[in-house]
DNA sequence: CTGAAAGCGCTAACAG
DNA sequence: CTGTTAGCGCTTTCAG
């Protein structure tokens, strides 16, 4: 053996071992099919017996593949984005790459300083729920290879899973139960969800003949759901709305807490159906949607194995359907 | 501007630019003060004219290092390693890295394969619930940098959250509320955690002249509490120890489907207090630790920035304190 | 089909 | 303190 000396064997020791060229090896492995049958078998044989593997460093070097994507979400202990996350996880492996995932903390700068940062170490990203301003992903998506969940932005490939019909039928389901107001619990100022639920909301509720109001912003996590429990109550609120589970949840709890109860006296809904909603107490009423798949898409789309459900000059923009998954935190409205 | 052929820029146009060899800007950029003050002023003021950013990957060949760690989760949806990726992902980035994190699917051929793989792309691994033998986690750390949370392996650095006096503290909770019996329902065959667990929970039961008895393995998730809840019942088990808290979840779903009361028919605790486990009903008594801090510290460990508590010739194994989080799901012995 | 040779962008001796 | 000169390991023309 040569190459005993500690570091692994390069292209160079299993040439020299095969009694080839470098670049024979080279393509032995890279383009099999440019190589005589006989060589090709060969130095594959020797690579193997010496243990060769291919240096990721190196070869991304001249090619400037890496063959990684980032993906960013604005919280990776939010349950949200645990579909999102393992479906990119499995596409990006499925096609032979590697998924690095970073936290960007809610902060539109830190999702940028992240891109600018591992631009050059990656072949694109996937950025879930951004929080950047239309304009500067419009920016970032013309120098980099860049997609996204759950938001929809003119001439970038997205993945969202539709809000525009299922708040209709959130709002339906409310209405069928007799409710005439709902209270929209509002996420974070710079969500784009938040803005486009709201829209939804107020619109839909108007064709109803429900009232609508919109109340916070609140953090969109469990410790929010205090404050916007107490928000919804001081309204009168018979119904209401929150930007997304985490947010129910915490207002269940504090409804729990002082004695107010659901759906009874106000009725609960969700947004996302993550790990917890159904066991939640009341089991809470949620829009659920294929989050997992969103992510899968997400990746493809940038990797460019899909084109799109509607591609347009726009872009490919994907919208997966979404559908209300009625629990018990929703009843009549109370007389 | 030299450079607007598309490409960025690289030390060569800001070499060229400033008038001085690309090793210079090479150390002006990498170590300022083995340069003259002036011409680093000079050099870092053409770099972000032309707005020159490092080739990560051009940086790594030479020197090896990328800057880049790994984390291996058996289950990325498994809301117990939340904190352990949280913890890292924060630390990693702290020390200027970049965090891969990887699914590895209960699988120890895809720990080990995908060690192999991304070895060359990282400077190391940090690897949660390892559900490999003992035997190959010592044969990868020896050819690899390499830390394991919540696993102990000899001469392997690790983080873990202690699980003795933990569980001393379920079993003393238990014997004060009166049982006088335990079973344990203990998650998959392979994990080193689950057979830890039984093996404190028989010793210390005894000392309490408790009974002890182990069911399973059950998959330690929420649809596997189905199995271990009516695998418990049939035993007329009084108080049930879960593997974790998925577990615990499933089988609290579970009695309540059947009708059995909780606590007052049976107690049940888990592990981990994770996301969830206070909103579940009832709110679930399990042992709470510091996850997070775990994934820090294996990033450290790792990184060569922290020596560990204990450090031996057997390497740094750093032990975290648990407590228990005493809910709703134990109470008094049924008599 | 195969070999030689020129880089990819940066670092690191080694001279000056 | 700064420039020259080799590489790091692999890919990719370009000849042969």
């Amino acid at each position: 053996m040569l190459d005993d000396d500690g570091k692994r064997p390069t292209i160079y020791d299993v040439a020299k071992e095969a009694g080839v060229a470098a670049s024979t090896v080279s393509r032995a492995l890279a383009r099999p099919d440019r190589v005589n049958a006989r060589t090709r078998e060969h130095v594959l044989a020797v690579a193997t017996r010496l243990g060769y593997r291919a240096n990721p460093i190196a070869r991304a070097l001249p090619s400037g593949r890496t063959q990684t994507v980032a993906l960013f979400v604005s919280d990776v202990t939010n349950p949200h984005f645990f579909g999102i996350i393992r479906g990119a996880e499995q596409q990006t492996r499925a096609a032979g790459c590697t998924l690095i995932l970073g936290d960007t903390e809610e902060s539109p700068d830190l999702e940028s300083g992240n891109i600018e940062r591992l631009s050059g170490s990656v072949d694109g990203f996937v950025v879930a729920a951004s929080r950047m301003s239309d304009s500067r992903i419009k920016e970032l998506a013309s120098r980099h290879r860049l997609t996204l969940v759950s938001r929809q932005v003119d001439g970038v490939p997205s993945a969202i899973v539709d809000h525009e019909d299922g708040t209709r039928q959130i709002i339906e389901h409310l209405a069928s139960l007799g409710h005439t107001s709902v209270v929209y619990l509002a996420g974070p100022r710079r969500s784009w969800l938040a803005a486009k639920r709201w829209q939804v909301i107020r619109a839909t509720a108007r064709q109803f003949d429900m009232a609508a109001e919109r109340l916070g912003p609140f953090p969109p996590a469990v410790r929010g759901g205090a404050a916007a429990a107490d928000a919804a109550f001081g309204k009168g609120a018979t119904a209401a709305i929150a930007h997304n589970d985490l947010l129910a949840i915490g207002m269940l709890r504090r409804f729990a807490d002082r004695g107010v109860r659901v759906p009874d006296d106000i009725s609960v809904v969700g947004y996302d159906d993550i790990f917890g909603a159904d066991f939640c107490s009341p089991s809470l009423t949620t829009l659920a949607g294929q989050f997992e798949e969103a992510g899968r898409i997400a990746v493809d789309l940038l990797l460019g194995v899909r084109d799109g459900v509607r591609r347009s000059r726009s872009g490919s923009q994907v919208v997966l359907p979404s559908h209300l998954e009625i629990r018990a935190s929703t009843g009549p409205a109370p007389r």
